[in-house]
DNA sequence: AGGGCTACCTGTACGC
DNA sequence: TGCGTACAGGTAGCCC
């Protein structure tokens, strides 16, 4: 569920537990993705939160020692509370020195939260992953190198997180229905104009969408459980007819849902 | 090596 | 109403 601006969304609600410090940690359940480690209260307790980052999908908690490594999964939230509630999807309870909780709900248990002490850049989640896509970084000369190793449908690519991180599902429909391009495009099929246009829409949508809070179609919330607006500007994901009045049509591509639009994606012939 | 499929888990929507 | 089925924004690990 999460994608690129929302992870923005819930960092950027974080803010407030920096320069906190850690009072008590509580694991209600130990397996999500991967199971919690057990001495994971001994590890946290009386460390103090410094800054907090994205990269890609992920959450990265710099601690005074060691950094909190979060990924939401699908349904996941962190959420800063003034009172912990039962609620059955919630599996951590982080206490903070300000008389807040810092929780972990993941209804289905998709996300994972991780301590981890070594070189950040290092971990296997980020030695490989590609450019963030609002940096300089992502650009012409960038993704033509990576297409030209790669044999996959623009979808896979870009959905690809060795290539670019941060982008979901939802996004990457959302950006190629703005190129009038075709998920099941060859990326060596693109023109230099089609790579360019890519750069620019992906720009475009995220900045418009962390402007806009993310997009909560159902779960999605920020830490202080606030829902994301962007879902109201979709063009085509999850509709029958894009803005214009077209159809859009619903195939299943590598297992996921695709939207796109027949009369303004065309797919080229040898694609 | 790299691509495709499935599993992980729970909730919800829909068809009969 | 109720049951069965399909599907959901992510990732990794299996098999070929």
């Amino acid at each position: 569920m999460p994608e690129l601006p929302e992870v923005e969304t819930v960092i950027r609600s974080l803010s407030s537990i920096q320069n906190c410090t850690i009072k008590n940690v509580k694991i209600i359940t130990e397996q999500l993705r991967y199971k919690i480690n057990l001495d994971l209260k001994n590890l946290l307790l009386d460390k103090k939160i410094n800054n907090i980052e994205r990269r890609g999908k992920y959450i990265i908690i710099h601690l005074s020692k060691g950094y909190l490594i979060i990924h939401l999964g699908m349904t996941g939230k962190l959420l800063i509370e003034d009172t912990v509630e039962n609620n059955k999807h919630t599996h951590l309870i982080i206490t903070l020195d300000n008389n807040k909780y810092l929780t972990y709900n993941d209804i289905r248990k998709f996300g994972f939260i991780i301590y981890y002490e070594g070189d950040i850049k290092k971990h296997d989640f980020f030695i490989n992953m590609g450019v963030e896509p609002l940096t300089d970084h992502y650009n012409f000369n960038y993704l033509k190198k990576k297409i030209s190793n790669s044999s996959q449908t623009i979808k896979q690519f870009l959905l690809d997180q060795n290539n670019i991180a941060g982008l979901g599902n939802i996004y990457v429909i959302e950006i190629l229905y703005n190129c009038g391009i075709h998920p099941l495009t060859k990326v060596q099929a693109l023109t230099d104009q089609n790579i360019e246009q890519i750069i620019l829409e992906t720009k475009k949508i995220l900045l418009l969408s962390i402007q806009l809070g993310g997009s909560s179609i159902s779960d999605y919330r920020d830490a202080f459980n606030k829902k994301g607006k962007f879902q109201d500007t979709f063009n085509i994901y999850g509709k029958k007819l894009d803005p214009l009045g077209n159809e859009v049509i619903k195939i299943k591509q590598n297992g996921r849902g695709t939207y796109y639009v027949p009369k303004l994606q065309t797919l080229k012939i040898g694609d």
